[in-house]
RNA sequence: GGGCGAUUAGCUCAGUUGGUUAGAGCGCGUCGCUGAUAACGACGAGGUCAGUGGUUCAAAUCCACUAUCGCCCA
């Protein structure tokens, strides 16, 4: 016996299945199995303990438990290790918050420093108990008993360990880097803290237009050439200057450079301020500033002529005053130069400005730095000032030594930090790097290696990524994250890079094995080496490589600075890292491209020339259903809990798997994770409750072997269907393909297995004769629902728990407790019998069709009618028709059928090419071929298509043979009969009844009736009754008629004419205005089904 | 400013190497069916396949440009 079907309580069911995985340990087990087909290799990305599990985790999450779940089934060993960023920016602001603190100041005190990170540390698991009930309630599976967690120290150990094995290969190096800054604090500024809209305020700053004059001795060849060729002498243009524009005058003292666009034209012209060069664009915006005196054009030039033509810069002094020296002051090409705004000579100042560094670096320029990081001038007449005052007396000086062509004022955005009130400063700090931007051809050959989903990331958003790669900054000054395992001689003339703790301890001279590797501890430990003092350097690392590090860090693995040899006693960690590197599959959000994507591909392909992962599944965002981005602010958050226990996980789920393909962004929509409920999960609970509510009743003998080909058509259809589910799903889910998966299973579900196998059986099942018909339905829906939910479990782990279990416990003893721990179903080839399924199709669409005609027809469905005329496309269909017949005649309620030949001669025929097959062989010529079928005889070219020969057509005077298969026909209605057509089949009715069809339809209304009574007289489906029917006329011969059918149809064991003696439950009705009064009783003695 | 993606019915989405009349679910209307169903079926209304131009015998599909939206980078 089954435990009985109540109405679905799909929350409640969850909480059951919970409580029954966490008695019997049922994760732990689904690891612990055996695992035939090896390890697969999954890593959970981690999220930010501190934050809120919100609905973008329910989508990923989903993702990331179906494939586990299903290699696991699939006879894999999947270990899942949570893990936990504990580090960084996000925890240091809720601590910030906390403490009321207006920004950091990066010089705190120890204590300070202290006392910040141990908040940090209490502050990163304030909201865990949050990601428990989460992660239960969602039914993910994860390990996170053993998770890993980035600030432990054995985790930060191996961190270090990877960075000692780049800083070996000579990847880490120390260069500058252009930060914002608060100049005030002196301190670099997240993007969190400068990207809000509200930082940028509308400010007036200078607009000015400079001269730099060149020197004509450095003039370019290609220059010379240029003028010449346009008669224009150098010689005769004295004081000739490129002429420059910047908003931020402070900068020019530290100009280096001067950048044009290497395929822009310039011009040579006359000007109020002499002989300049500016873009030819820019000529007639620069005129029109002293209109009174026009430029006047000499000579063009393109800009990649002027390559290191040397100019005098307006500060020349200022390299002396930095003691700087170095190739500078001459013309740069750059692409990101243009000649929308200004001169089209854009002015270098690499200290301030992250591309002008990049063009430094490219040109091996020294930096002049003309300010210090607090945005006081170090130079010029100027020097005290701080930068954005500097510039009044800059622009007095410029103009007195007749530098200054123009000086106006210009009103644009400009960032300030809201906490300070100052202005940002773009400044270039000595930050230390990763040099990645070397290693792009590496990079791009792994990223070959990794299946992406969807798979335009990967040559898309991914590849393009890596191949504008730069140097990635791994340094950030702040207090909560891996200190940088960095010690610096007082001197500066050596760096050391540790790579273990021990290590450090052998430095140091004493056991360092105890300390907490974070700031302010590990910042306690100096030694002395060659003499020297070494202090660690006050920078943590950027979180990313944290993460990044993950394969290796959770398995706390340290190898030596060659990155072979394990460090002693540490072989086992070796053995474990090995078996789990790389991942089979990874899932994340698209944002990781930038982020965990690609530190983990980064650290694995620079130390080990190999992609971190081979399979990714690169999810779109979730947003509202107005498009909208979630956020706090907007109040448009949806609360993941309350979905589940509104809808049940399960709903919410499916939702997240059929709604768009993965990469594609979403709109959450309640209503649709409603649809889910009510479509799938509704359906197949009903269609479980039917099979336990007979099964119960009858008792079959499950364990009895009825073999396929045994079993009837419609049994072997489903048989049929279901397997080609198994490969189809499969395959999908083998390509990381869930979406498709699901809606395949959605499908099967809904349309053949509930709203076609079971309809069209029902009477199988609730017939009272036990026969091997009947136990071959019961078998074959039994078997499908216990195939379909292994299917459905990684996707819908919970309800096909429930339904798995009560299903399989109680007839297979000694099968697996739990759904995921039941292997993966198998696709049977030699079951998929294609000929059966090509045959239902036909018949299904023969009764879409024929049901159309009833409604046409206004003759409802009870009335039985005499016959259907029916129409297929082939031979082979008709074959397969003939033989499904009875479902035709039921379906449709009809008592014959007769067959047209497909290629009859009395009817007409549309005739049409069959394009996908002949259209290329054709080409041009199809509009006359078209032309040429319209102007023959439908019928002729019928015939052939009967008899199997060619037809000849002539288009353009030439003759071509077209085989059968080349024509599509379409038979015309045969006259006189109501019916409906498409696409080369049809239905027709006969509509003619006959007083005992009449009959007939009137005792199914009887039936039909009754049975409501029953219902509303709240009788369960087996109990028998006793009846009476008082009713006159046609209807008490109709009645009469059809006594048996009727007593067998309602479970009556009497039925009278005449008022029961003794009545439970009686009811009017009427049909076709007829009344008829019905009352029953239960019968005393139910009858037992045998 | 650059890159990546999206745009198909009121809503959510399919649409195969270009090929016959562009489909499904939800919602709406009419009718029908019903002792598994909280359902189901038939019919109907609803589409300039974002726009423009091009390639082709043939374009939702390929190409170019434009618009709108989203994300990433400057």
């Amino acid at each position: 016996m089954f435990d009985e079907v109540k109405a679905a309580q799909f929350t409640a069911l969850e909480r059951e299945v919970m409580t029954f995985w966490h008695e019997h340990e049922i994760f732990k087990k689904s690891v612990a199995k055996p695992a035939p087909q090896g390890d697969y290799v999954f890593y959970e990305g981690p999220p930010t303990a501190n934050g809120k599990p919100a609905l973008h985790h329910v989508l990923a999450r989903s993702f990331k438990d179906l494939f586990p779940r299903f290699k696991t089934m699939q006879g894999f060993r999947v270990p899942r290790r949570g893990g936990w960023d504990t580090h960084g920016l996000p925890v240091e602001i809720s601590v910030e918050k906390t403490l009321g603190l207006q920004g950091r100041n990066h010089s705190a005190t120890r204590a300070e420093l202290e006392t910040f990170n141990c908040l940090c540390r209490e502050s990163v698991w304030s909201t865990i108990q949050d990601w428990n009930v989460f992660t239960e309630r969602l039914g993910y599976w994860v390990d996170l008993d053993e998770a890993y967690i980035t600030y432990e120290n054995p985790y930060i150990e191996s961190v270090w360990n990877l960075l000692a094995r780049l800083w070996a290969k000579g990847l880490v190096t120390q260069d500058y880097k252009v930060v914002p800054l608060s100049p005030r604090i002196a301190t670099t500024l997240s993007k969190a803290e400068l990207g809000e809209e509200d930082s940028y305020r509308e400010v007036d700053d200078p607009s000015v237009y400079v001269r730099f004059p060149v020197k004509p001795e450095t003039t370019p060849q290609a220059v010379l050439d240029a003028l010449e060729a346009q008669g224009v002498a150098l010689a005769e243009l004295p004081g000739l200057a490129l002429v420059v524009w910047t908003t931020t005058p402070w900068t020019l003292p530290s100009n280096t450079m001067a950048a044009v666009h290497p395929d822009l034209v310039y011009a040579v012209c006359t000007s109020p301020a002499g002989p300049v060069i500016v873009a030819q664009r820019a000529v007639e915006r620069l005129s029109a500033l002293r209109p009174e005196e026009p430029f006047t054009v000499l000579a063009t030039l393109k800009g990649h002529d002027m390559e290191f033509w040397g100019y005098t810069q307006p500060f020349p002094e200022v390299a002396g005053e930095l003691g700087v020296t170095g190739p500078m002051h001459f013309v740069a090409l750059a692409e990101f130069v243009s000649a929308q705004d200004g001169s089209g000579v854009a002015h270098e100042a690499p200290v301030y400005g992250a591309e002008d560094l990049e063009l430094s670096r490219a040109y091996g320029t020294p930096l002049l730095f003309g300010t210090d990081d607090h945005g006081v001038m170090q130079v010029t007449r100027a020097r005290g000032k701080f930068f954005k005052d500097a510039d009044p007396e800059l622009i007095k000086d410029l103009t007195a030594r007749g530098l200054m062509v123009w000086a106006g004022v210009y009103r644009h955005r400009y960032p300030f930090h809201d906490r300070t009130g100052d202005p940002i400063l773009y400044f270039a700090k000595p930050s230390w790097y990763v040099r990645t931007q070397g290693r792009v051809p590496e990079l791009l050959e792994q990223n070959e290696r990794i299946n992406w989903v969807p798979p335009h990331i990967k040559h898309g958003r991914f590849g393009r990524w890596l191949e504008s790669n730069v140097d990635w900054a791994i340094s950030r000054e702040r207090y909560w994250g891996t200190p940088l395992p960095f010690w610096v001689a007082e001197d500066g003339s050596e760096t050391v890079c540790v790579g273990s703790v021990r290590e450090l301890s052998a430095l140091a001279g004493r056991d360092l094995s105890g300390l907490d590797l974070h700031r302010p501890y590990i910042d306690d430990v100096t030694f002395i080496k060659n003499g020297r003092l070494f202090r660690r350097v006050p920078e943590v690392l950027d979180v990313w490589f944290d993460s990044g590090s993950m394969p290796y860090a959770q398995e706390h693995l340290l190898l030596g600075a060659e990155g072979i040899q394990p460090l002693p006693g540490t072989e086992e960690n070796l053995a474990r890292f090995e078996k789990n590197f790389p991942a089979d599959f990874i899932c994340e959000a698209i944002d990781q491209t930038r982020g965990w994507f690609n530190s983990l591909h980064a650290i694995s392909t620079l130390l080990y020339n190999s992609p971190a992962y081979k399979n990714v599944i690169c999810l779109g965002h979730i947003v509202d259903e107005y498009g909208k981005k979630m956020s706090k602010s907007k109040g448009n958050v949806v609360e993941p809990i309350a979905l589940f226990d509104r809808y049940g996980a399960d709903s919410v789920r499916w939702y997240m798997f059929t709604a768009s393909e993965p990469g594609d962004q979403k709109r959450f929509s309640p209503a649709l994770v409603e649809e889910a409920q009510r479509d799938l999960f509704m359906t197949l609970w009903n269609t479980y409750s039917f099979f336990v509510l007979y099964a119960n009743l009858d008792n079959p003998e499950l364990t009895r072997d009825v073999p396929v080909t045994e079993r009837p058509d419609i049994d072997r259809w489903l048989v049929a269907k279901t397997h080609a589910l198994i490969r189809d799903v499969t395959e999908r889910l083998e390509r990381y393909d869930p979406t498709a998966a699901s809606r395949l299973i959605r499908n099967f579900t809904v349309d053949d297995l509930s709203n076609w196998y079971v309809r069209r059986n029902r009477r199988r099942f609730w017939k009272s004769v036990t026969d091997t018909d009947k136990l071959s339905a019961y078998k074959t829906l039994y078997e499908t629902l216990v195939t379909l939910m292994k299917l459905m479990a990684p996707m819908a782990p919970f309800i096909s728990e429930a339904i798995y279990r009560n299903l399989v416990l109680s007839v297979t003893k000694d099968a697996p407790e739990s759904v995921h721990l039941a292997a993966w179903p198998q696709a049977d080839a030699a079951l998929i019998d294609d000929a059966l399924l090509r045959d239902m199709n036909a018949l299904v669409r023969i009764v879409e069709l024929g049901r159309g005609a009833r409604a046409a027809s206004k003759v409802k469905t009870r009335q039985p009618l005499p016959e259907v005329l029916v129409r297929v496309r082939s031979a082979d269909e008709l074959a397969g028709l003939k033989r499904l017949e009875p479902q035709l005649l039921e379906e449709l309620n009809v008592k014959k059928a007769t067959y047209l030949d497909v290629t009859a001669d009395f009817v007409a025929y549309d005739v049409k090419p069959n394009l996908p097959l002949i259209g290329r062989r054709f080409g041009k010529l199809i509009p006359a071929l078209k032309k040429a079928i319209q102007e023959t005889d439908g019928r002729e070219i019928a015939r052939n298509v009967r008899e199997g020969r060619d037809t000849v057509l002539v288009l353009s005077g030439e003759a071509h043979r077209l085989e059968p298969e080349a024509f599509l026909l379409d038979a015309k209605s045969p006259e006189g009969y109501a019916a409906l057509e498409e696409r080369g089949y049809l239905a027709a009715l006969n509509t003619q009844l006959t007083p005992e069809l009449v009959r007939e339809g009137l005792a199914r209304d009887v039936i039909r009736l009754v049975q409501n009574a029953r219902k509303n007289a709240g009788l369960e489906v087996s109990d028998t009754i006793r009846l009476s029917l008082q009713v006159e006329g046609e209807m008490l011969g109709a009645a009469q008629a059809h006594l048996e059918v009727i007593k067998s149809e309602v479970l009556a064991d009497e039925l009278t004419f005449e008022p029961l003696s003794d009545t439970a439950h009686s009811e009017q009705a009427e049909v076709e205005g007829t009344p008829l009064t019905i009352s029953l009783i239960k019968a005393i003695k139910p009858v037992q089904t045998v």
